[in-house]
RNA sequence: GCCCAGAUGGCGGAAUUGGUAUACGCGCCAGUCUUAGGAACUGGUUCUCGCAAGGGAUUGGAGGUUCGAGUCCUCUUCUGGGCACCA
């Protein structure tokens, strides 16, 4: 017997599979096209990377199943390798980053063709190369003629170690997604894309593709859409007036003072000469402290700027404050202040004393069951206190059993006309309890509204309500009259277990207020103190307010618009030239590609906010393609995203000169089928891809515009429950696997391991599994004889295997795809012997995980084209179906038996067969069967 | 704090979408082979009571719907991830 040699096996076809050119399609002329996308490599000078090698296999083992369901599959393979990533390693080397580019993508795709992926290299693109680029470049000048690509000055995240901008989307947790390094904000002139026009189209679009949910939820959050009202106020003894967002147009009666961020361009017209100093002086500290240090002291700061502004609802001056708890970039900088209704405006006005008053009062209604209110009782409106009174001693509360209508509660009181609040709670006590002398009382919480149908009173109550808390001084007690006393009992309940204790809402409501403090109050309730819109509901109140104060219903997204400008070399050029006259002028597609020049020396970031290019005369003195005049070019090049934002399109037509792509096989090539990637890419990569393909679908190029129809994340691969780092020494290398257990049984490992998006853990136990798996598939030849008539068992799990596992790649349910193949093979080795022909069908449909294996022994057996130019065999329903079922007999609802039985059994035959059963006879015993449920072909339930 | 995903044997994970829970693999146990170790092969392996026949329990927890729930509903706990002073 031939020992299993993958090494030998699997560099054999590696290198036949590129030579004879087997995975490379016409694409011109296909009729059946499919487009399998991994996400753009970078070529790594570390090589291939265990979580790079997964998202190809994803993708490849799919791409290999579509070829032989008859497709024709379009797996291209090319390198992301301008940018940031590559420039900073160069920089770590000290190399030039061309140098290194050059050596690393030649390390990377010996790498890649070595694993026996079905790419076509034929159509391989580099980022780098000027043909590409030359349309990166002609995309930022379609996008400026459109109004999409603008240069404006902004506060913008600089990273002091990359020495550049960057985007909102590559901070990440607060800092550089590079490099880790917490960046400053520097205000600066940069170049952006309009994302923030297709916010609406890129949230809208999300419910109905077929991408990841979590990629999906991930993209949702970013754009951040809230929706509220715009609301002008005007500056007192002022013609200043100044906008604000809020989502709670419904409070703002309850505003008490309005807040503009630092960077507010209002804030130094408006300050008071008196304050002017404390300003300026806030103004400057706010403008010092990096993003991170706002991050971790989270505690409010803020100061006076000695001006009002007037609140357009109720005409009431309020002051105006200056804090950097308010984000220049959001809405208009600036808000009105609810402390009573926000959490973050309530804990500024704690800390600064400043008023809180409540608009919206928590409304507590039943709305089924016997308190619900009811239609044929009139309503009486109350107002009412609740008293919560402590022991003079013990640390017990006062609280009522209200057993005829299972209430329990506080003490509850009327207030009668003309008394206050307090007055009427100290009365109550006295009434209703019959303790005599108090130590202390204080309100606690704000107005609560009640409506109930109060069974003791036999009407409906509108309770206006308001808490007290009562200290008792000591016991002295005289027996209440029994009127006030008939329907409840007085317990006194001990302070842990007061909340389990009572069980109403509203008095909940209270208790948590005592026990854990005052907070804003956000919930849904009824409008107060809002003059005529008093008792609307916040919806409602939202509209009616809005209008009343001439605001706006408008939406607002987090999304802000993307940065592209970049401090470095290793990137497009920036295609556009200043002229004197014409201004910034978008360099014309015949001038196309602006050449990065090549720079030996000084290349380097340099930090002083300019480009490494603006040292190059030659590049950056030009003339303005307008009016022939002087003129000088950009000197940042263009974010890398850029690069692999529309890569895809390119794979089409690599060596087109005269356009980005030949749209005839854009029509017949895109969208692409499937793309497979790390979710780490939510808001970048991805959400950019989606931008571009829109602004390119309105230039007309394209009639889609969701690049990818199908989208999966796929999961993380860890080293024994770890993350792998090369600190910790356990990264796992592709090569030496493939070395050790050959990439076919890698490859089927790690799919083998788990659902697609979950995180795997990898072990050096576990791979054994599918290697031991290989070599018995490899066995299997001994165990073919080509004359055998194989068991019925044998064939029915052979086509029962070819439709589950096309069902299950499908779905890219890989790892159960694999295990039914397993299956099958256990099968095979349990029968005497399997003919040819059932063999050559499982090689073909495991071909997909074991692609080098299969090939090897398709030629065995005398093959001399590749197994890949096979078909995927054709399974038969009829060796499928069963004829005979283990017909599962319950009783009510137990598994107590099965019986061999013909699929097509009919009730009355299967009733038969249940009820004769001894085991089942033992436990209908003494039991009278009331009711059998039978389900044709699988199961019968006798229910006793 | 908000949003998303998830919780099934010793471990990674299956479960025709409401119908025999624990497929497949790892590990473990026993056996065969071997000078030995390893590898390979064969068989066993959810837990628990029992010599056995057989019984009972079990999909993070508590309720509910149903003849029947890992799967549907309500509440809850924990874990992972993303966002986070976004008004």
């Amino acid at each position: 017997m031939e020992k299993y040699e993958h090494k030998q096996i699997e560099a054999r076809w590696a290198k036949k599979w590129v030579d004879d050119q087997v995975f490379v399609p016409n694409l011109e002329g296909s009729k059946n096209p499919y487009y399998a996308l991994f996400m753009f490599p970078y070529p790594s000078a570390e090589g291939l990377h265990i979580g790079n090698f997964y998202c190809f296999t994803c993708i490849d083992v799919m791409a290999k199943y579509k070829r032989l369901k008859g497709f024709d599959v379009f797996e291209p393979f090319g390198f992301d390798a301008f940018g940031i990533h590559l420039e900073n390693y160069a920089l770590k080397l000290g190399e030039h980053p061309a140098k290194v580019e050059a050596r690393t993508t030649v390390n990377f795709r010996k790498q890649v063709q070595a694993a026996g992926l079905s790419c076509d290299y034929t159509r391989e693109v580099d980022t780098t190369t000027p043909e590409y680029y030359k349309w990166t470049q002609w995309i930022f000048a379609e996008l400026f003629k459109k109004g999409l690509a603008y240069q404006k000055e902004a506060y913008l995240s600089w990273c002091p170690s990359c020495k550049t901008v960057l985007a909102d989307e590559q901070i990440e947790g607060g800092v550089c997604e590079r490099c880790k390094t917490a960046p400053e904000k520097r205000k600066m002139k940069q170049w952006f894309f309009k994302i923030t026009h297709y916010a609406e189209r890129l949230l809208g679009g999300l419910p109905e593709m077929d991408w990841s949910e979590i990629t999906k939820s991930a993209q949702k959050n970013w754009i951040g859409k809230s929706e509220g009202a715009n609301v002008k106020f005007k500056v007192a003894d002022s013609e200043e007036v100044f906008e604000i967002f809020t989502t709670r147009p419904d409070t703002l009666f309850g505003c008490t003072y309005c807040v503009l961020a630092p960077e507010h361009e209002l804030v130094l017209r408006i300050v008071s000469p008196e304050q002017r100093v404390a300003v300026a002086k806030y103004i400057q500290e706010a403008a010092a402290k990096s993003e991170l240090e706002r991050k971790e002291n989270k505690e409010k700061t803020g100061v006076f700027s000695g001006a009002y502004a007037v609140n357009p609802a109720n005409q009431e001056k309020v002051p105006i404050w200056i804090a950097d708890y308010v984000l220049a970039g959001y809405g208009f900088g600036a808000i009105m202040a609810v402390p009573a209704h926000d959490e973050r405006d309530f804990e500024f006005a704690k800390k600064f004393n400043l008023p809180i008053r409540q608009v919206v009062a928590p409304f507590f209604s039943a709305k089924v069951g016997k308190d619900k209110p009811r239609e044929d009782r009139r309503t009486e409106k109350r107002k009412n206190i609740f008293a919560i009174i402590k022991h003079w001693e013990r640390d017990e509360y006062l609280c009522l059993d209200w057993e005829k209508f299972g209430w329990k509660s506080f003490i509850i009181g009327g207030v009668d006309d003309g008394e206050s609040g307090e007055v009427a709670a100290l009365r109550e006590i006295k009434e209703e309890t019959g303790y005599q002398n108090i130590k202390s009382i204080r309100r606690i919480g704000d107005e609560v509204h009640t409506y109930f149908f109060a069974a003791h009173k036999d009407l409906n109550r509108y309770g206006i309500c308001e808490t007290y808390f009562i200290e008792l001084a000591d016991g002295e007690f005289s027996e209440p009259e029994k009127e006030h006393t008939k329907n409840h009992e007085a317990v006194w309940v001990k302070q842990k277990d007061v909340f389990e204790f009572i069980s109403l809402e509203n008095h909940l409501w209270y208790w948590d207020i005592l026990m854990n403090g005052e907070k804003a109050y956000a919930g849904e309730g009824k409008l107060i103190n809002s003059e005529k819109f008093d008792g609307l509901d916040i919806p409602d109140a939202k509209k009616a307010i809005t209008e009343f104060v001439g605001g706006k219903l408008v939406s607002n997204y987090k999304l802000r618009d993307w940065c592209i400008s970049r401090q470095r070399y290793w990137g497009p050029p920036v295609p556009i030239v200043y002229c004197e006259k014409c201004g910034a002028v978008a360099v014309p597609e015949k001038d196309l590609p602006v050449t990065l020049p090549e720079m030996e020396k000084n290349w380097e970031p340099s930090g002083d906010g300019k480009g490494p290019l603006s040292k190059v005369e030659s590049f950056m003195q030009t003339t303005c393609p307008e009016c022939g005049g002087k003129a000088t070019r950009e000197a940042d090049v263009m974010d890398n995203f850029l690069d692999s934002a529309w890569y895809f399109f390119r794979y089409l037509s690599p060596k087109n000169t005269k356009a980005i792509f030949d749209p005839a096989l854009g029509k017949r090539w895109l969208p692409v089928d499937l793309y497979v990637g790390g979710n780490e890419h939510a808001v970048l990569h991805l959400m950019y891809t989606r931008f571009i393909t829109m602004a390119l679908h309105d230039l007309g190029l394209i009639d889609f515009d969701n690049p990818f129809k199908k989208f999966r994340a796929n999961g993380m691969i860890l080293k024994d429950g770890k993350k792998m780092s090369k600190s910790k020494g356990n990264v796992i290398s592709p090569e030496e696997y493939g070395d050790k257990v050959g990439y076919d049984a890698l490859k089927s490992y790690i799919l083998f391991l788990g659902p697609l998006s979950e995180d795997r853990s990898f072990s050096d136990e576990g791979i054994m599994g599918t290697k031991r798996w290989a070599e018995r598939v490899f066995n299997l030849v001994y165990h073919v004889d080509s004359e055998y008539i194989d068991e019925k068992v044998v064939l029915q799990k052979l086509h029962q295997t070819i439709k589950n596992v096309e069902g299950d790649m499908e779905e890219q349910k890989y790892n159960t795809a694999i295990a039914k193949l397993m299956e099958l093979t256990n099968v095979f080795y349990s029968a005497p012997k399997i003919s040819q022909k059932v063999f050559k069908k499982f090689l073909i449909i495991t071909a997909i995980f074991l692609p080098a294996l299969s090939e090897e022994l398709w030629e065995k057996i005398g093959h001399a084209e590749s197994i890949f130019k096979e078909k995927w065999p054709e399974y038969d329903l009829n060796l499928i179906l069963d004829e005979e079922i283990e017909l599962v007999i319950q009783v009510n609802g137990k598994v107590r038996d099965t019986a061999k039985v013909s699929v097509d059994i009919s009730e009355e035959d299967a009733k038969k067969v249940a009820l004769e059963s001894e085991k089942i006879k033992k436990h209908l015993e003494g039991n009278m069967v009331k009711k059998i449920i039978f389900i044709k072909g699988r199961l019968i339930n006798i229910v006793i």
